[in-house]
DNA sequence: GTCTATACCAGGATAGAC
DNA sequence: GTCTATCCTGGTATAGAC
C-alpha cells in the first residue's frame, strides 16, 4: 500500500470528521465530501464501500480523539469532586454541539449498526469511569453516603450533553456554561459536608 | 370555514405530531405524513403552504402541551427543592425522545425559523418558570445562597434533555432514570443543610 | 376539498475511461 | 487511483381533473 493511497484516504476522513460534526450523519451527503475534499467519487468508492463505512472511520477516530481528552481532564485533580468537575470544565466548542451526543438524535444513525454502536460505547466508557472515580470518593468519606456512584455518574454526563441541546436550541452558549456551573456548586456543596 | 375543513386539517397536524416525535423534522416526509394521514397531497397543500408550515403547526401544539404538562408537575410540590424533583420525576417515553429537544439537534430545523422559535421559546420559558422557583428557595433559606438560581434552573433542565440523549445512545431508558436519580439525590442533599 | 399525475432536484451508488 | 458520466430512488412541490 503506496503512501499516497494513505493520503487521499486520510483527507475523506479527516474532511468526514468536520461535516460529521457540523451536520450530523444523515445531512452528510458524499457529495459535500468529496466537494470539500476537492476529489470525485471514484476516490471515496475505491477506499471505502460507501457512506457508512467512511462515516464509520472518520467516527472511530472521533471517539479515540475525544476519549484521549476526557481522560486527560479527569487526571487533572486529585479528589472524586475536582475530578468530576475537571471534566465538566473542559473547554467545548459548544454551539458547534458535541461530535459524539449529536449523533444520538440522527435518526439514521439509529439505523447503522457500526455507528450506533461506537456512540453507545463512548457513553459506556464515560459512565464506567465516573462511578470509578464517583465510588472512590463515596468510600473515602469525600462524597456523602446518600449518593450512588452509578447515579451521580450519569447525571454528570447528562448535564454535559443537556447542556449542549439547551445551547444549540438558543443560538447561545450560556444556557451550557450554566448548566455546568450549576453542576460544579452542587458537587462543591454536597462534597464540603460529607454526612 | 365549514367543520369538515378543519377535520382533515387536524388529521394532518395529529400524524404529523407523531412522525415528528418518532422521526424528527428532516426525515419526515410529506410523503410519510400523507400515507399514515390516508389522504393525498392535495390536501395538505389546499390547508398549507408545504411541510414546514404543517410542521410549524403541529410542533405548535406539542409545545403547549408539554409546557402545560410542566406546569401541572411544577404545582405539585410546596417547597422549591420538591418542584424541582417534581419536574424531574414526571414520567416520561424516554427511549422516544423529548419532543422538543429532539428537534434542537435536527440541522433542517436550524434553517427553518419559525420551528427554531419555538423551540428556544420551550426552553426559555421552563427556564423562568425555574429560576424563579430556585430564587424562592434561596430567598426561604431552603437552598444555600452558596447556588445561584439561574445556573440550577438550566442544571435541572439539562439532566433531562441530557438523560434523553444518553438513553437514545444506549438503546435503554437507565441511564435516563440514573441521572434524574442522581440530580434528585443533589437537590436533597443541599437542601437538608441550607448554610 | 381532495385526488392523481407529473416535474424537478438531490442523495447515493455504479460503470468504465484514463 | 482517480475522474466523469450515468442510473435509480425518494423528497418536495405544482398542475389540473373531479
Amino acid at each position: 500500500m503506496p503512501k499516497a493511497d494513505s493520503t487521499t484516504r486520510e483527507h475523506l476522513i479527516a474532511t468526514t470528521r468536520e461535516l460529521l460534526w457540523d451536520r450530523g450523519y444523515a445531512a452528510t451527503s458524499p457529495r459535500a465530501i468529496l466537494d470539500r475534499a476537492g476529489v470525485g467519487q471514484g476516490s471515496m468508492y475505491h477506499h471505502f464501500s460507501g457512506k457508512q463505512e467512511l462515516a464509520t472511520a472518520a467516527f472511530t477516530e472521533t471517539t479515540r480523539d475525544l476519549l484521549a481528552r476526557s481522560e486527560a481532564a479527569l487526571a487533572g485533580g486529585t479528589t472524586a469532586v475536582e475530578r468530576l468537575q475537571a471534566y465538566l470544565a473542559v473547554p467545548r466548542e459548544v454551539l458547534r454541539g458535541c461530535p459524539v451526543g449529536r449523533m444520538a438524535g440522527d435518526p439514521e444513525v439509529m439505523a447503522a449498526e457500526p455507528l450506533l454502536h461506537l456512540v453507545d460505547d463512548v457513553f459506556a466508557q464515560m459512565r464506567a469511569r465516573f462511578v470509578a472515580i464517583a465510588e472512590e470518593g463515596i468510600a473515602a468519606g469525600e462524597l456523602p453516603r446518600e449518593l450512588r456512584a452509578d447515579e451521580l455518574a450519569d447525571t454528570v454526563l447528562a448535564v454535559v450533553q443537556g447542556g449542549y441541546v439547551l445551547a444549540r436550541a438558543a443560538g447561545d452558549p450560556a444556557p451550557f456554561d450554566r448548566a455546568v456551573a450549576g453542576a460544579t456548586a452542587l458537587l462543591t456543596l454536597v462534597g464540603k459536608d460529607p454526612s
